[in-house]
DNA sequence: CACACGTGGGA
DNA sequence: TTCCCAAGTGT
């Protein structure tokens, strides 16, 4: 394997960021976030797109910057609220973490998204990528942004075969971008890349004939352009059982929970629900036993209503349904009661929708 | 460093 | 069906 360096000096850089930018700047997509540069709306936008398609954020985003337009509508925002306007994007912690950060922003800063990679670099949810992006789309600072776009089109243009899962691999694709970034055009040198990875330098079948910088590419050359990058596997997730209920009372008000501020789907509400033994079988028993435990409820629980299976990135969920009706009111604050109408204002993940669509069907 | 942390879509 | 994702960050 040639050293890194070597082969840096091969490249006509100056070229690649022409080549490169030319191309970004009259094929790049029309996409809501891109219509001005207000650093508040770029930053939301990194953070949706986080591990997330574009076509799935478009609608989130509209909707996020209509409900919360300024960094000042976030920072005043109830959490409640907020949550909503994230439900089923996922990786919930990014929202809270946003709008911390955004009321660090507008307590600390006056509002103002701060321009210096120290302090922006140190807000709550801004990692490397996000503080690149921010800086050099939204200030026209020439700092990298690598994400996963920009570590595949770099494998491939100096036939890097580094392992991009590992995170000192992620360091290396920083320092290269450092020697290939536009001193002058820092926003379209970023955005070209990350364009070019998400249209043309696809993972599966690059569409190299018409790439813009295929003349710079060492993949292309030797035609091993999908071979990389080298990504190593993750481990299969494990898979929990639960038992779930839909329980109203007499007066129609639904039971539902709010989990706990941190982990999986924090701060999201839920049905009732307990982690069950796989045999099954007992389920009705133990969901009883739960509901009596946590919450002092005697409640009648009707036959199995079907299962729920929902896949995380890391686990897998399988949730057997039941209906049930209350025989007395809660002694505590363990469960919230809503009504119907209510309960469409609270943020529940998507396999309690799934849940819910069952109880409604 | 390895793993937790969501979801929906495409092959 | 199964697998791999898609503009990462926190711990």
């Amino acid at each position: 394997m040639m050293d890194l360096q070597k082969k840096l000096e091969q490249k006509n850089i100056k070229q690649f960021q022409e080549d490169l930018i030319s191309w970004y700047e009259q094929e790049k997509r029309d996409l809501p976030w891109r219509s001005d540069s207000d650093p508040y709306k770029v930053w939301v936008s990194e953070v949706m797109l986080q591990q997330t398609r574009v076509d799935t954020v478009i609608p989130y985003f509209n909707n996020f910057i209509e409900k919360f337009p300024t960094v000042e509508a976030l920072a005043e925002a109830d959490e409640e609220k907020v949550l909503k306007a994230w439900e089923g994007l996922g990786y919930y912690s990014r929202v809270r973490n946003l709008q911390s950060a955004v009321r660090e922003v507008h307590e600390r800063y006056g509002g103002v998204v701060p321009p210096s990679k120290e302090e922006f670099g140190s807000l709550k949810g801004v990692g490397p990528y996000t503080r690149g992006a921010v800086l050099s789309i939204a200030y026209n600072q020439p700092v990298p942004a690598v994400d996963g776009n920009v570590m595949r089109v770099m494998s491939r243009i100096l036939s890097v075969w580094d392992d991009i899962a590992k995170p000192k691999t992620k360091t290396l694709f920083e320092k290269i971008v450092e020697a290939f970034i536009s001193e002058e055009k820092p926003s379209e040198f970023n955005q070209g890349l990350m364009e070019l990875g998400a249209v043309i330098c696809t993972p599966k079948s690059p569409s190299c004939l018409l790439c813009p910088v295929r003349e710079h590419c060492s993949a292309f050359a030797e035609g091993c352009e999908k071979e990389l990058p080298v990504k190593s596997k993750k481990k299969k997730p494990s898979v929990k059982t639960l038992a779930a209920v839909v329980l109203t009372d007499e007066e129609g008000y639904i039971y539902i929970h709010k989990r706990p501020a941190s982990g999986l789907l924090a701060n999201l509400w839920e049905f009732p629900n307990t982690e069950t033994q796989k045999g099954l079988k007992y389920e009705r028993e133990q969901l009883a036993a739960f509901l009596k435990e946590e919450a002092g409820i005697e409640a009648e629980i009707g036959p199995l209503e079907g299962v729920v299976e929902h896949v995380f990135t890391h686990l897998v969920w399988n949730i057997s349904v039941f209906f049930g009706k209350t025989l007395d009111q809660p002694d505590d604050s363990y469960f919230k009661k809503v009504t119907k109408e209510e309960l469409a204002e609270y943020a529940f993940p998507v396999s309690h929708q799934k849940i819910w669509n069952m109880y409604m069907k």
